[in-house]
DNA sequence: GATATGAATGAACAGTCATTCACTTTTTCG
DNA sequence: CGAAAAAGTGAATGACTGTTCATTCATATC
């Protein structure tokens, strides 16, 4: 059965890219199973439906997105550290699977409401890893900001929002963009740019 | 002809209203003279089609959203001033307009490619705006940041992001939540919070 | 009162949509 | 080798797409 898992791969690849690229609602069967190198009607013996793609497709990076965090998370347990990591964590995730979070987070509208309700289930999660980091923070007195909660996803959409414009052939490598993000960050809840 | 700038009118607001909440791919203009309260035949005696209908509602806002940006820094000279108004104004604006902002920001990728280059200058110009200002305060040694160009989308990123979460109903009234992005953003740049 | 005008209708157009299915081909494994 | 299972095909399904158009209607102008 190796051909079988590759295409099963090759579609979902294929779906990211295009999804990602042409939105969900753009993007037909054909388009899918041309891009694949196959007719439509052979794209369902690998996934019911279009909307069971789609949703797949989100959750299997939910998913991974929260692995990652608590890989990154392991071990690290000054507030600021763990702030460190996190932003280091998301961009860097961010940097490198652009398709996956754009689609997660341009497509939540186009998922029916069970799917849409586990994928946010799943936003939500991540989203209260940082916000407790900023509470922590800001009862230690070590951070000033005006609202942990708000500034959660003042961070988030922020930092979301490398996918929408870094390219590997500009400027910048993903490391530097990396730096960048994480002094905006740390100097944004009120700390100096990494002593060196 | 009251009726007809009425109607004209009426058409705009739903398209603006169901175009960002299903996206415009996902509403059919079946859906959109049903939300009129006429058929859909009749949509074509007030607009060409529906692309034209997009990015005439893209386009309104986005000139709007420049004059805007115009008036609220006429007199202001300052550079910590002027990118106090800037984000004062940006951040408002996306709270007063939620709609139009998330229109244009998610359905860039719904234009014909002649549509989409007009729309990006002017996303450009206004981009431009902000990366003038943040240049400024670097040459002035008033800002601390690493990179203008990215922390000026960084910054946009971040405040065009309160229109996923803010709702009236909530805790924060505008005014509260226009000053948390206002502080946020001052620290991002190097500055304290006002004085006060 | 006759005529012109802009707005609205509702049916029709040609095309695309996701999905299904009977069928053929390929692969797997005893 | 041969049977069973998996994968792929291509045509067909009915529903829906944006757009067009002959027609009707109400209103405004001469």
């Amino acid at each position: 059965m190796p051909e079988s898992r590759n295409t099963k791969a090759k579609i979902r690849k294929a779906a990211l890219r295009l999804f990602a690229e042409r939105g969900y609602n753009a993007v037909s069967m054909r388009d899918l199973a041309d891009a694949v190198g196959m007719r439509q009607g052979g794209l369902y013996n690998h996934f019911e439906g279009k909307q069971v793609l789609l949703s797949d497709l989100m959750e299997t990076h939910m998913v991974g997105l929260l692995e990652a965090l608590d890989t990154a998370m392991v071990g690290i347990y000054g507030t600021r550290d763990r702030l460190e990591a996190f932003v280091r964590h998301h961009v860097s995730h961010h940097l490198n699977y652009p398709d996956d979070v754009f689609l997660a987070y341009m497509e939540v509208r186009s998922l029916d409401s069970d799917n849409r309700a586990r994928i946010i289930a799943l936003r939500n999660r991540y989203e209260h890893v940082l916000r407790k980091i900023l509470e922590d923070g800001c009862t230690e007195g070590l951070f000033r900001i005006g609202d942990a909660a708000v500034h959660a996803r003042m961070l988030l959409a922020m930092m979301t929002g490398v996918t929408v414009w870094y390219r590997d052939s500009g400027r910048l490598s993903r490391d530097e963009v990396v730096e960048l993000y994480l002094g905006a960050a740390l100097q944004s809840v009120g700390l100096a740019a990494v002593p060196s």
